[in-house]
DNA sequence: AAACCGTGGAT
DNA sequence: TATCCAAGGTT
């Protein structure tokens, strides 16, 4: 009887990935090579999990020196269950989705507390666990624990559309694609496959000019033979980012000290620290303007600061007064010696805020 | 289930 | 300059 699909082999695809992986894989700080997995070397289930929550939307460049950083600060998931708070926060500053620092901290201590330091070994327990969703938990079972898990981000859901011209639009056709890799992972070396599918997706399979002549799967690729792998994965359109306004206070007392305060811990930046702003909003009117100050001064306007976040646009006006006489406001408010702001919890947007006023304030003092 | 949640690099 | 988008998760 003659079959309408003609199914792939799927153990076929896979070796062919595993052996171009052998040959091509990236070196990264957080994996154990296949080099050096032939000698035994076991990857760490704490850094695996480390580089896989920093790496959640965020690029491998941005990710390195955070790694490291962490790595060398807290050596052991206890030390960073162990850890306060602000610190993490503010070793984190700058990597953006700051929810992922705060998940970060509370894994860290259910892991300390609720699994006696060990990650849990299967995608159900990882599962169970703050900021690891379906990914997470997938990637962390299949790498550092072999677990045969199907395994599907961003470059797998690129490579997997090519590889079967799925044209049904993201996000509705992600329990397509995930199936399609359920069948493609194999029980032998499932953690190096899908480290493969995404370097394959990260160096081959590319968003714009995919280097098809040299990927494992040129053979079998519909996209491919269709002649535009390019046109995959197809997605909904996105909205268009509105406008808000806002207006940053940058004071200065007769002690070289910023007045500083800490958001709320959910929301935006949540938990993270500002100088003292308006509310955020699209209106036009008064808001972004000194007469909306934490305090009445001589505020100079220093300009206005531009901030994209995910899904709005920023313009931030940036005020600044100096030799104002220091005071206490709230418990959520206080001066901080500017040649300390480096160690804060200060998001980019508040950093090129501060800057805007204080031009020399992140250089080393000399 | 659609909205919310950062940042910087590539094109 | 504008757009995309990178090892997504939570609500």
């Amino acid at each position: 009887m003659k079959k309408l699909i003609q199914p792939k082999d799927e153990s076929r695809l896979a070796g062919a990935l595993l052996v171009w992986y052998d040959r091509h894989h990236r070196d990264l700080p957080w994996r154990i090579s296949p080099p050096m997995a032939k000698k035994g070397v076991k990857p760490d289930p704490y850094h695996i999990w480390l580089s896989e929550v920093m790496l959640q939307q965020t690029t491998v460049q941005a990710v390195k020196p955070y790694f490291q950083k962490f790595l060398a600060r807290w050596p052991k998931v206890t030390d960073l269950a162990a850890a306060p708070s602000e610190d993490v926060m503010a070793a984190w500053a700058g990597l953006g989705y700051y929810a992922r620092a705060r998940n970060l901290k509370k894994c860290a201590e259910a892991v300390a507390t609720e699994h006696g330091g060990v990650f849990p070994d299967s995608e159900e327990g990882l599962r169970a666990l703050p900021g690891i969703g379906d990914y997470t938990a997938a990637a962390v079972a299949a790498i550092a624990f072999n677990r045969q898990a199907a395994v599907m981000d961003g470059n797998v859901e690129r490579v997997i559309s090519r590889l079967y011209a799925i044209a049904d639009p993201l996000p509705g056709s992600k329990p397509q694609m995930k199936a399609k890799v359920a069948a493609l992972t194999p029980a032998d070396r499932p953690g190096d496959f899908a480290q493969a599918m995404m370097d394959l997706g990260a160096t081959i399979c590319t968003p714009k000019r995919p280097a098809c002549s040299l990927c494992p799967f040129r053979d079998d690729c519909l996209a491919l033979s269709a002649h535009d792998p390019e046109l995959f994965p197809v997605k909904a359109a996105k909205k268009a980012k509105p406008v808000r306004l806002g207006a940053a206070f940058v004071a200065v007392d007769g002690m070289n000290r910023i007045l500083l305060r800490r958001r709320p811990d959910k929301g935006l930046l949540g938990g993270m620290t500002e100088v003292p702003t308006t509310e955020w909003t699209a209106r036009i009117d008064g808001d972004d303007t000194e007469a909306s100050a934490p305090f009445t001064a001589a505020w100079q306007a220093k300009g206005v600061v531009t901030h994209v976040f995910t899904h709005f646009e920023l313009r931030l006006s940036v005020f600044f007064v100096e030799n104002v006489k220091g005071f206490a406001n709230s418990h959520h408010e206080w001066w901080e010696p500017i040649a300390n702001l480096e160690e804060q919890a200060l998001p980019t947007v508040m950093k090129k805020a501060i800057v805007a006023a204080i031009p020399e304030a992140f250089t080393p003092a000399r």
